[in-house]
DNA sequence: GCTCCCAAATTCCTATAGGATCTACGATCA
DNA sequence: TGATCGTAGATCCTATAGGAATTTGGGAGC
Protein backbone atom coordinates (compact mmCIF):
# COMPACT_ATOMS: atom_id res chain seq x y z
CA UNK A 1 0.00 0.00 0.00
CA UNK A 2 1.31 3.50 -0.90
CA UNK A 3 2.65 5.57 1.67
CA UNK A 4 -0.36 8.24 0.10
CA UNK A 5 -3.39 6.29 0.96
CA UNK A 6 -5.67 7.43 -1.39
CA UNK A 7 -9.09 5.71 -3.08
CA UNK A 8 -8.01 6.36 -6.18
CA UNK A 9 -9.39 5.10 -9.31
CA UNK A 10 -9.03 1.36 -9.51
CA UNK A 11 -9.10 0.64 -5.70
CA UNK A 12 -12.31 -1.50 -4.99
CA UNK A 13 -14.40 1.96 -4.01
CA UNK A 14 -15.14 3.79 -6.86
CA UNK A 15 -13.02 6.64 -7.99
CA UNK A 16 -13.02 9.30 -5.70
CA UNK A 17 -9.72 10.61 -4.86
CA UNK A 18 -9.60 11.17 -1.28
CA UNK A 19 -7.09 10.61 1.45
CA UNK A 20 -8.67 7.75 3.73
CA UNK A 21 -10.48 8.67 6.55
CA UNK A 22 -11.51 5.73 7.88
CA UNK A 23 -10.13 1.89 7.44
CA UNK A 24 -10.80 -0.57 4.59
CA UNK A 25 -12.46 -2.96 7.59
CA UNK A 26 -14.64 -0.11 8.09
CA UNK A 27 -15.81 0.31 4.24
CA UNK A 28 -16.49 -3.04 3.73
CA UNK A 29 -18.89 -3.55 6.25
CA UNK A 30 -20.58 -0.42 5.14
CA UNK A 31 -20.70 -2.12 1.70
CA UNK A 32 -21.65 -5.02 3.05
CA UNK A 33 -24.41 -3.89 5.15
CA UNK A 34 -25.50 -1.79 2.40
CA UNK A 35 -25.97 -5.15 0.34
CA UNK A 36 -27.52 -6.87 2.83
CA UNK A 37 -29.94 -4.68 4.20
CA UNK A 38 -31.19 -4.24 0.59
CA UNK A 39 -31.07 -7.63 -0.01
CA UNK A 40 -28.54 -7.62 -3.22
CA UNK A 41 -27.48 -10.38 -1.53
CA UNK A 42 -30.46 -12.72 -0.56
CA UNK A 43 -31.26 -13.87 2.13
CA UNK A 44 -30.19 -16.90 3.12
CA UNK A 45 -27.09 -16.56 0.47
CA UNK A 46 -23.68 -17.97 1.54
CA UNK A 47 -21.09 -15.07 2.20
CA UNK A 48 -17.58 -17.24 1.41
CA UNK A 49 -14.96 -14.82 3.23
CA UNK A 50 -12.27 -16.28 -0.07
CA UNK A 51 -15.33 -14.94 -2.38
CA UNK A 52 -15.61 -11.53 -1.36
CA UNK A 53 -12.40 -11.00 -0.74
CA UNK A 54 -11.48 -11.79 -4.63
CA UNK A 55 -14.74 -10.20 -5.54
CA UNK A 56 -13.71 -6.80 -3.34
CA UNK A 57 -10.22 -7.31 -4.05
CA UNK A 58 -9.16 -6.70 -0.43
CA UNK A 59 -7.39 -9.61 1.78
CA UNK A 60 -9.61 -11.72 3.99
CA UNK A 61 -8.62 -9.41 6.87
CA UNK A 62 -11.01 -6.85 7.06
CA UNK A 63 -13.73 -8.78 5.68
CA UNK A 64 -13.61 -11.67 8.70
CA UNK A 65 -13.68 -8.16 10.95
CA UNK A 66 -16.74 -6.78 8.81
CA UNK A 67 -19.05 -10.14 8.79
CA UNK A 68 -18.18 -10.15 12.84
CA UNK A 69 -19.42 -6.98 13.00
CA UNK A 70 -22.75 -8.02 10.84
CA UNK A 71 -23.16 -11.64 12.89
CA UNK A 72 -23.77 -9.44 16.10
CA UNK A 73 -26.35 -6.97 14.48
CA UNK A 74 -27.91 -9.75 13.06
CA UNK A 75 -28.02 -9.58 9.55
CA UNK A 76 -25.28 -12.47 8.92
CA UNK A 77 -24.89 -16.06 10.67
CA UNK A 78 -22.26 -17.96 11.38
CA UNK A 79 -21.45 -21.01 11.82
CA UNK A 80 -17.69 -22.86 12.49
CA UNK A 81 -15.79 -23.66 9.77
CA UNK A 82 -19.14 -23.63 7.62
CA UNK A 83 -18.77 -19.76 6.99
CA UNK A 84 -21.13 -17.30 7.10
CA UNK A 85 -24.66 -16.65 5.62
CA UNK A 86 -27.37 -14.02 5.50
CA UNK A 87 -29.78 -14.11 7.82
CA UNK A 88 -32.91 -15.67 6.73
CA UNK A 89 -36.20 -14.10 5.33
CA UNK A 90 -38.45 -13.12 7.65
CA UNK A 91 -40.86 -15.95 8.75
CA UNK A 92 -44.92 -15.87 10.40
CA UNK A 93 -43.80 -15.87 13.25
CA UNK A 94 -41.23 -13.50 13.28
CA UNK A 95 -43.08 -10.97 11.37
CA UNK A 96 -46.02 -11.51 14.58
CA UNK A 97 -43.34 -10.87 17.09
CA UNK A 98 -41.77 -7.87 14.95
CA UNK A 99 -45.80 -6.15 14.79
CA UNK A 100 -45.84 -6.72 18.37
CA UNK A 101 -42.87 -5.38 19.32
CA UNK A 102 -43.80 -2.08 17.15
CA UNK A 103 -46.95 -2.08 18.14
CA UNK A 104 -45.63 -1.39 21.70
CA UNK A 105 -42.77 0.84 20.62
CA UNK A 106 -43.29 2.82 18.36
CA UNK A 107 -47.30 4.62 18.92
CA UNK A 108 -45.50 5.74 22.48
CA UNK A 109 -42.71 6.78 20.01
CA UNK A 110 -45.14 8.98 18.40
CA UNK A 111 -46.49 10.07 21.52
CA UNK A 112 -42.93 11.10 23.15
CA UNK A 113 -42.46 12.89 19.95
CA UNK A 114 -45.69 14.48 19.83
CA UNK A 115 -44.47 16.19 23.52
CA UNK A 116 -40.66 17.15 22.44
CA UNK A 117 -40.42 17.59 18.46
CA UNK A 118 -38.62 20.84 17.25
CA UNK A 119 -40.47 22.81 14.12
CA UNK A 120 -37.31 21.89 12.48
CA UNK A 121 -38.18 17.90 13.22
CA UNK A 122 -41.46 18.43 12.12
CA UNK A 123 -40.91 20.32 9.08
CA UNK A 124 -38.52 17.37 7.82
CA UNK A 125 -40.78 14.76 8.20
CA UNK A 126 -43.32 17.09 6.35
CA UNK A 127 -40.45 16.86 3.76
CA UNK A 128 -40.13 12.69 4.21
CA UNK A 129 -43.97 12.24 3.49
CA UNK A 130 -43.62 14.77 0.42
CA UNK A 131 -40.99 12.99 -0.77
CA UNK A 132 -42.89 9.53 -1.02
CA UNK A 133 -43.52 8.50 -4.53
CA UNK A 134 -45.42 5.53 -4.35
CA UNK A 135 -44.48 2.92 -7.18
CA UNK A 136 -47.23 3.26 -10.00
CA UNK A 137 -49.06 -0.05 -11.24
CA UNK A 138 -45.93 -2.08 -13.45
CA UNK A 139 -43.51 -0.14 -11.41
CA UNK A 140 -40.01 -2.39 -10.96
CA UNK A 141 -38.57 -3.41 -8.04
CA UNK A 142 -36.23 -0.86 -7.60
CA UNK A 143 -39.15 1.95 -7.13
CA UNK A 144 -41.12 -0.51 -4.49
CA UNK A 145 -37.74 -0.42 -2.51
CA UNK A 146 -37.09 3.27 -2.60
CA UNK A 147 -40.67 3.70 -1.52
CA UNK A 148 -39.83 1.08 1.63
CA UNK A 149 -36.85 3.92 2.49
CA UNK A 150 -38.80 6.69 2.08
CA UNK A 151 -41.56 4.73 4.80
CA UNK A 152 -38.63 3.96 6.63
CA UNK A 153 -37.14 7.35 6.55
CA UNK A 154 -40.23 8.52 7.82
CA UNK A 155 -40.30 6.18 11.54
CA UNK A 156 -36.36 6.92 11.57
CA UNK A 157 -37.34 10.45 11.83
CA UNK A 158 -40.34 10.28 14.22
CA UNK A 159 -38.07 8.27 16.89
CA UNK A 160 -35.22 10.74 16.38
CA UNK A 161 -37.50 13.68 16.93
CA UNK A 162 -38.00 12.02 20.69
CA UNK A 163 -34.46 12.58 21.90
CA UNK A 164 -34.72 9.15 22.97
CA UNK A 165 -31.29 7.63 21.82
CA UNK A 166 -31.86 4.26 22.82
CA UNK A 167 -35.61 3.96 21.07
CA UNK A 168 -34.02 5.31 17.85
CA UNK A 169 -31.18 2.20 18.46
CA UNK A 170 -33.91 -0.41 19.47
CA UNK A 171 -36.33 0.45 16.11
CA UNK A 172 -33.60 0.54 14.54
CA UNK A 173 -32.07 -2.92 15.29
CA UNK A 174 -35.36 -4.45 14.56
CA UNK A 175 -34.84 -3.44 11.30
CA UNK A 176 -38.26 -3.45 10.63
CA UNK A 177 -38.20 -2.26 6.66
CA UNK A 178 -34.92 -4.01 5.62
CA UNK A 179 -37.00 -7.10 6.61
CA UNK A 180 -40.51 -6.02 5.22
CA UNK A 181 -40.11 -4.61 1.97
CA UNK A 182 -40.22 -7.39 -0.14
CA UNK A 183 -43.34 -8.16 1.14
CA UNK A 184 -44.45 -5.08 -0.40
CA UNK A 185 -43.54 -6.19 -3.85
CA UNK A 186 -45.57 -8.76 -3.37
CA UNK A 187 -48.83 -6.98 -2.38
CA UNK A 188 -48.65 -3.97 -4.21
CA UNK A 189 -48.65 -0.52 -2.25
CA UNK A 190 -51.59 1.56 -1.52
CA UNK A 191 -51.66 4.75 -1.02
CA UNK A 192 -53.06 4.15 2.46
CA UNK A 193 -49.02 4.37 3.55
CA UNK A 194 -48.63 7.94 2.85
CA UNK A 195 -51.74 9.10 4.62
CA UNK A 196 -51.47 7.14 7.43
CA UNK A 197 -48.01 8.84 7.97
CA UNK A 198 -49.98 12.67 7.51
CA UNK A 199 -52.75 11.77 10.18
CA UNK A 200 -49.27 10.50 12.72
CA UNK A 201 -47.55 13.48 12.02
CA UNK A 202 -50.75 15.51 12.43
CA UNK A 203 -51.24 14.76 15.72
CA UNK A 204 -47.19 15.14 16.39
CA UNK A 205 -47.85 18.62 15.17
CA UNK A 206 -51.01 19.85 17.60
CA UNK A 207 -48.91 17.98 20.49
CA UNK A 208 -51.76 15.67 20.63
CA UNK A 209 -50.07 12.55 22.69
CA UNK A 210 -52.67 10.41 22.51
CA UNK A 211 -53.86 10.91 19.24
CA UNK A 212 -50.40 10.41 17.64
CA UNK A 213 -50.15 6.98 19.60
CA UNK A 214 -53.35 6.12 17.89
CA UNK A 215 -52.59 7.17 14.84
CA UNK A 216 -49.25 5.32 14.62
CA UNK A 217 -51.29 2.00 16.00
CA UNK A 218 -53.74 2.26 13.50
CA UNK A 219 -50.74 2.74 10.85
CA UNK A 220 -49.19 -0.42 12.25
CA UNK A 221 -51.99 -2.52 12.20
CA UNK A 222 -52.98 -1.55 8.67
CA UNK A 223 -49.56 -1.99 8.02
CA UNK A 224 -49.53 -5.43 9.05
CA UNK A 225 -52.87 -6.50 7.45
CA UNK A 226 -51.43 -5.21 4.06
CA UNK A 227 -48.73 -6.86 4.46
CA UNK A 228 -49.91 -10.54 6.24
CA UNK A 229 -51.21 -11.76 3.10
CA UNK A 230 -47.88 -11.82 0.70
CA UNK A 231 -46.18 -13.88 3.83
CA UNK A 232 -46.86 -17.47 2.31
CA UNK A 233 -46.76 -16.70 -1.48
CA UNK A 234 -43.72 -17.12 -3.61
CA UNK A 235 -41.49 -14.30 -4.87
CA UNK A 236 -42.82 -12.94 -8.31
CA UNK A 237 -40.00 -11.44 -9.35
CA UNK B 1 -1.65 -26.14 15.00
CA UNK B 2 -1.25 -29.97 16.33
CA UNK B 3 -3.97 -32.02 14.12
CA UNK B 4 -5.57 -33.37 17.51
CA UNK B 5 -6.88 -30.38 18.04
CA UNK B 6 -7.30 -30.57 22.35
CA UNK B 7 -7.61 -27.42 24.72
CA UNK B 8 -4.97 -28.88 26.95
CA UNK B 9 -2.91 -28.10 30.01
CA UNK B 10 -0.93 -24.54 28.56
CA UNK B 11 -3.40 -23.59 25.96
CA UNK B 12 -4.63 -19.96 26.87
CA UNK B 13 -8.11 -21.63 27.95
CA UNK B 14 -7.66 -23.63 30.74
CA UNK B 15 -6.69 -27.09 31.60
CA UNK B 16 -10.09 -29.16 29.96
CA UNK B 17 -8.81 -32.43 27.64
CA UNK B 18 -11.54 -32.25 25.00
CA UNK B 19 -11.80 -31.63 21.10
CA UNK B 20 -12.29 -28.10 20.20
CA UNK B 21 -16.08 -27.32 19.32
CA UNK B 22 -15.29 -23.90 18.98
CA UNK B 23 -13.22 -21.70 17.12
CA UNK B 24 -10.48 -19.39 19.26
CA UNK B 25 -12.58 -16.14 17.94
CA UNK B 26 -16.09 -17.41 19.87
CA UNK B 27 -14.03 -18.36 22.53
CA UNK B 28 -11.85 -15.15 22.87
CA UNK B 29 -15.61 -13.24 22.35
CA UNK B 30 -16.94 -14.78 25.54
CA UNK B 31 -14.15 -14.27 27.39
CA UNK B 32 -14.18 -10.30 26.70
CA UNK B 33 -17.73 -10.38 26.38
CA UNK B 34 -17.55 -11.52 30.26
CA UNK B 35 -14.86 -9.41 31.45
CA UNK B 36 -16.73 -6.23 29.79
CA UNK B 37 -20.25 -7.48 31.33
CA UNK B 38 -18.35 -8.24 34.90
CA UNK B 39 -16.48 -4.60 34.71
CA UNK B 40 -13.26 -6.47 35.01
CA UNK B 41 -12.50 -4.70 32.55
CA UNK B 42 -13.54 -0.89 33.57
CA UNK B 43 -15.33 1.34 31.59
CA UNK B 44 -13.70 3.45 29.31
CA UNK B 45 -10.74 1.34 29.67
CA UNK B 46 -7.95 1.26 26.67
CA UNK B 47 -7.87 -2.32 25.06
CA UNK B 48 -5.51 -3.01 23.59
CA UNK B 49 -5.18 -5.86 20.46
CA UNK B 50 -1.63 -6.46 21.04
CA UNK B 51 -2.16 -6.70 24.46
CA UNK B 52 -4.78 -9.02 24.49
CA UNK B 53 -2.61 -10.75 22.03
CA UNK B 54 -0.10 -11.06 24.26
CA UNK B 55 -1.97 -11.92 27.52
CA UNK B 56 -3.98 -14.58 26.14
CA UNK B 57 -0.99 -16.06 23.89
CA UNK B 58 -2.91 -15.73 20.50
CA UNK B 59 -2.15 -13.89 17.11
CA UNK B 60 -4.32 -10.46 17.06
CA UNK B 61 -6.96 -11.91 14.22
CA UNK B 62 -9.49 -14.04 16.79
CA UNK B 63 -8.90 -10.93 19.05
CA UNK B 64 -10.08 -8.16 16.05
CA UNK B 65 -12.84 -10.31 15.49
CA UNK B 66 -13.92 -10.67 18.76
CA UNK B 67 -13.39 -7.42 19.60
CA UNK B 68 -15.61 -6.24 16.07
CA UNK B 69 -18.34 -7.79 17.01
CA UNK B 70 -18.31 -6.66 20.63
CA UNK B 71 -19.04 -3.21 18.74
CA UNK B 72 -21.64 -3.97 17.43
CA UNK B 73 -22.72 -5.43 20.52
CA UNK B 74 -22.18 -1.94 22.14
CA UNK B 75 -19.83 -3.09 24.41
CA UNK B 76 -16.73 -1.58 23.31
CA UNK B 77 -16.15 1.36 20.83
CA UNK B 78 -13.88 1.69 18.23
CA UNK B 79 -11.81 4.74 16.91
CA UNK B 80 -9.90 4.14 13.61
CA UNK B 81 -5.90 4.06 14.03
CA UNK B 82 -6.38 4.41 17.83
CA UNK B 83 -8.23 1.45 18.62
CA UNK B 84 -11.21 -0.08 21.18
CA UNK B 85 -12.14 1.13 24.53
CA UNK B 86 -14.64 -0.03 26.97
CA UNK B 87 -17.96 1.54 26.45
CA UNK B 88 -18.44 4.64 28.99
CA UNK B 89 -20.07 3.94 32.44
CA UNK B 90 -23.74 4.85 32.23
CA UNK B 91 -24.06 8.37 32.41
CA UNK B 92 -27.33 10.34 33.80
CA UNK B 93 -29.54 10.82 30.79
CA UNK B 94 -28.03 7.35 29.45
CA UNK B 95 -29.46 6.15 33.02
CA UNK B 96 -33.15 7.76 32.10
CA UNK B 97 -33.76 6.76 29.21
CA UNK B 98 -32.89 3.25 30.34
CA UNK B 99 -35.38 3.56 32.38
CA UNK B 100 -37.94 5.18 30.25
CA UNK B 101 -37.34 2.30 27.70
CA UNK B 102 -38.05 -0.45 30.44
CA UNK B 103 -40.88 1.62 31.48
CA UNK B 104 -42.21 0.86 28.27
CA UNK B 105 -41.41 -2.69 27.65
CA UNK B 106 -40.79 -4.44 31.05
CA UNK B 107 -44.83 -3.71 31.85
CA UNK B 108 -46.22 -5.56 28.72
CA UNK B 109 -43.35 -7.60 29.16
CA UNK B 110 -45.06 -8.60 32.49
CA UNK B 111 -48.71 -8.27 30.93
CA UNK B 112 -47.69 -10.63 28.05
CA UNK B 113 -46.54 -13.30 30.33
CA UNK B 114 -48.69 -13.21 32.53
CA UNK B 115 -51.33 -14.35 29.04
CA UNK B 116 -49.13 -17.15 28.10
CA UNK B 117 -46.10 -18.07 30.69
CA UNK B 118 -46.44 -21.96 31.54
CA UNK B 119 -46.62 -23.46 34.93
CA UNK B 120 -43.22 -24.70 34.53
CA UNK B 121 -41.74 -21.26 33.88
CA UNK B 122 -43.68 -19.81 36.37
CA UNK B 123 -42.12 -22.13 39.28
CA UNK B 124 -38.43 -21.43 37.48
CA UNK B 125 -39.25 -17.71 38.43
CA UNK B 126 -40.43 -19.01 41.76
CA UNK B 127 -36.91 -20.24 41.95
CA UNK B 128 -35.41 -17.62 40.92
CA UNK B 129 -36.78 -15.04 43.29
CA UNK B 130 -35.85 -18.02 46.18
CA UNK B 131 -32.36 -17.62 45.48
CA UNK B 132 -32.10 -14.24 45.60
CA UNK B 133 -29.79 -13.32 48.35
CA UNK B 134 -29.70 -9.72 49.09
CA UNK B 135 -26.02 -8.94 50.38
CA UNK B 136 -25.56 -8.17 53.71
CA UNK B 137 -23.85 -4.80 55.45
CA UNK B 138 -20.17 -4.58 54.82
CA UNK B 139 -20.16 -7.76 51.97
CA UNK B 140 -18.12 -7.53 49.16
CA UNK B 141 -18.30 -5.87 46.08
CA UNK B 142 -19.15 -9.74 44.24
CA UNK B 143 -21.90 -10.18 46.67
CA UNK B 144 -24.04 -6.93 44.84
CA UNK B 145 -22.85 -8.07 41.37
CA UNK B 146 -23.87 -11.43 42.76
CA UNK B 147 -27.30 -10.42 43.45
CA UNK B 148 -27.19 -7.71 40.18
CA UNK B 149 -27.13 -11.14 38.18
CA UNK B 150 -29.98 -13.07 39.85
CA UNK B 151 -32.32 -9.80 39.96
CA UNK B 152 -31.35 -9.84 35.80
CA UNK B 153 -32.22 -13.69 35.44
CA UNK B 154 -35.68 -12.81 36.53
CA UNK B 155 -36.21 -10.12 33.85
CA UNK B 156 -35.05 -12.81 31.46
CA UNK B 157 -36.74 -15.30 32.43
CA UNK B 158 -39.84 -13.51 32.67
CA UNK B 159 -39.14 -11.64 29.19
CA UNK B 160 -38.61 -16.10 27.74
CA UNK B 161 -41.89 -16.27 29.42
CA UNK B 162 -43.76 -14.11 27.00
CA UNK B 163 -42.36 -16.44 24.22
CA UNK B 164 -41.73 -13.14 22.29
CA UNK B 165 -38.11 -14.16 21.33
CA UNK B 166 -37.51 -10.28 19.71
CA UNK B 167 -38.69 -9.40 23.26
CA UNK B 168 -35.95 -10.97 24.97
CA UNK B 169 -33.40 -9.69 22.45
CA UNK B 170 -34.76 -6.13 22.68
CA UNK B 171 -34.06 -6.55 26.54
CA UNK B 172 -30.92 -8.20 26.56
CA UNK B 173 -29.74 -5.52 24.13
CA UNK B 174 -30.07 -3.05 26.51
CA UNK B 175 -28.37 -4.47 29.25
CA UNK B 176 -30.18 -2.99 32.31
CA UNK B 177 -28.12 -5.23 34.87
CA UNK B 178 -24.98 -4.72 33.31
CA UNK B 179 -25.09 -0.90 33.09
CA UNK B 180 -26.36 -0.38 36.72
CA UNK B 181 -25.09 -2.85 39.39
CA UNK B 182 -22.26 -0.78 40.25
CA UNK B 183 -25.07 2.05 40.91
CA UNK B 184 -26.61 -1.13 43.32
CA UNK B 185 -22.77 -1.16 45.45
CA UNK B 186 -22.79 2.42 46.23
CA UNK B 187 -26.13 2.62 47.27
CA UNK B 188 -26.41 -0.60 48.80
CA UNK B 189 -29.36 -2.83 48.20
CA UNK B 190 -33.02 -2.85 50.19
CA UNK B 191 -35.16 -5.74 50.21
CA UNK B 192 -37.70 -4.26 48.23
CA UNK B 193 -36.34 -5.57 44.89
CA UNK B 194 -37.54 -9.30 46.10
CA UNK B 195 -40.47 -8.55 47.20
CA UNK B 196 -41.00 -6.49 44.01
CA UNK B 197 -40.11 -9.21 42.17
CA UNK B 198 -42.63 -11.50 44.17
CA UNK B 199 -45.56 -8.88 43.59
CA UNK B 200 -45.01 -9.02 39.95
CA UNK B 201 -45.02 -12.94 40.39
CA UNK B 202 -47.83 -13.20 41.86
CA UNK B 203 -50.18 -10.84 38.98
CA UNK B 204 -48.36 -12.80 36.29
CA UNK B 205 -49.42 -16.55 38.28
CA UNK B 206 -53.06 -15.54 38.78
CA UNK B 207 -53.03 -14.58 35.19
CA UNK B 208 -53.35 -10.90 35.94
CA UNK B 209 -52.22 -9.05 32.95
CA UNK B 210 -52.93 -5.59 34.25
CA UNK B 211 -51.45 -6.58 37.44
CA UNK B 212 -48.57 -7.66 36.61
CA UNK B 213 -47.54 -4.25 33.94
CA UNK B 214 -48.57 -2.54 37.40
CA UNK B 215 -46.56 -4.44 39.58
CA UNK B 216 -43.60 -3.97 37.22
CA UNK B 217 -43.56 -0.66 36.73
CA UNK B 218 -44.10 0.10 40.27
CA UNK B 219 -40.64 -2.12 40.68
CA UNK B 220 -38.69 0.01 38.02
CA UNK B 221 -40.03 3.39 39.39
CA UNK B 222 -38.93 2.44 42.91
CA UNK B 223 -35.77 0.87 41.19
CA UNK B 224 -35.10 3.85 39.16
CA UNK B 225 -35.17 6.18 42.67
CA UNK B 226 -33.17 4.02 44.30
CA UNK B 227 -30.32 4.09 42.01
CA UNK B 228 -30.28 7.84 40.85
CA UNK B 229 -28.99 8.77 43.94
CA UNK B 230 -26.15 6.94 43.33
CA UNK B 231 -25.63 8.08 39.93
CA UNK B 232 -23.71 11.52 40.80
CA UNK B 233 -21.33 10.50 43.11
CA UNK B 234 -18.12 8.66 43.31
CA UNK B 235 -17.23 5.29 42.92
CA UNK B 236 -16.43 4.05 46.85
CA UNK B 237 -14.82 0.61 45.83
C1' DG C 1 10.16 26.09 33.14
C1' DC C 2 7.66 25.60 28.95
C1' DT C 3 7.10 24.48 24.18
C1' DC C 4 8.34 22.40 20.02
C1' DC C 5 10.51 19.01 17.23
C1' DC C 6 12.31 14.66 16.12
C1' DA C 7 13.32 9.90 16.67
C1' DA C 8 12.13 5.65 18.63
C1' DA C 9 8.71 2.68 20.35
C1' DT C 10 4.21 1.04 20.30
C1' DT C 11 0.00 0.00 18.32
C1' DC C 12 -3.20 -0.48 14.58
C1' DC C 13 -4.24 -2.40 10.09
C1' DT C 14 -3.86 -5.36 6.16
C1' DA C 15 -1.75 -8.92 3.29
C1' DT C 16 0.07 -13.37 2.98
C1' DA C 17 1.12 -18.07 4.24
C1' DG C 18 0.07 -22.36 6.12
C1' DG C 19 -2.71 -25.70 8.55
C1' DA C 20 -7.49 -27.47 9.64
C1' DT C 21 -11.96 -28.57 8.10
C1' DC C 22 -15.45 -29.36 4.83
C1' DT C 23 -17.41 -30.69 0.34
C1' DA C 24 -17.75 -33.02 -3.90
C1' DC C 25 -16.50 -36.51 -6.94
C1' DG C 26 -14.66 -40.79 -8.51
C1' DA C 27 -13.24 -45.50 -7.55
C1' DT C 28 -13.96 -49.75 -5.27
C1' DC C 29 -16.48 -53.24 -2.88
C1' DA C 30 -20.39 -56.00 -1.37
C1' DT D 1 -26.92 -50.59 -7.64
C1' DG D 2 -25.93 -48.51 -3.41
C1' DA D 3 -22.68 -47.66 0.22
C1' DT D 4 -18.16 -46.53 1.64
C1' DC D 5 -13.68 -44.73 1.25
C1' DG D 6 -10.09 -41.84 -0.45
C1' DT D 7 -8.49 -37.78 -2.70
C1' DA D 8 -8.40 -33.20 -4.48
C1' DG D 9 -9.99 -28.73 -4.26
C1' DA D 10 -12.24 -25.04 -1.86
C1' DT D 11 -12.96 -22.60 2.18
C1' DC D 12 -12.31 -21.38 6.95
C1' DC D 13 -9.19 -20.08 10.64
C1' DT D 14 -5.05 -18.41 12.77
C1' DA D 15 -0.26 -16.85 12.91
C1' DT D 16 3.14 -13.96 11.13
C1' DA D 17 5.17 -10.17 8.64
C1' DG D 18 5.35 -5.63 7.13
C1' DG D 19 3.74 -0.99 6.51
C1' DA D 20 1.02 3.01 8.36
C1' DA D 21 -0.37 5.76 12.09
C1' DT D 22 -0.06 7.25 16.72
C1' DT D 23 2.16 7.86 21.08
C1' DT D 24 5.99 8.70 24.02
C1' DG D 25 10.23 10.46 25.58
C1' DG D 26 14.21 13.23 25.25
C1' DG D 27 16.72 17.15 23.77
C1' DA D 28 17.09 21.85 22.06
C1' DG D 29 15.61 26.47 22.04
C1' DC D 30 13.26 30.43 24.00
Amino acid sequence: MAAVQTTSVGSPFGSVNAPRRSVLADEIYEILKSKLMDNVVEPGARLSIDGLSRDLKVSATPIREALARLESDGLVTKKAHHGYTAAPLIDARTFEELFRMRLLLEPACASWAAQVATPRQITGMEDLIAEMKPPLSGDGYESYKAFASQDAAFHVALATATGVGLMVETLERLRPHAQLYRLYYTIGIADDTMREHERVLEAVTRRDEAGAAQAMSAHLTASRARLAGALGQPETD
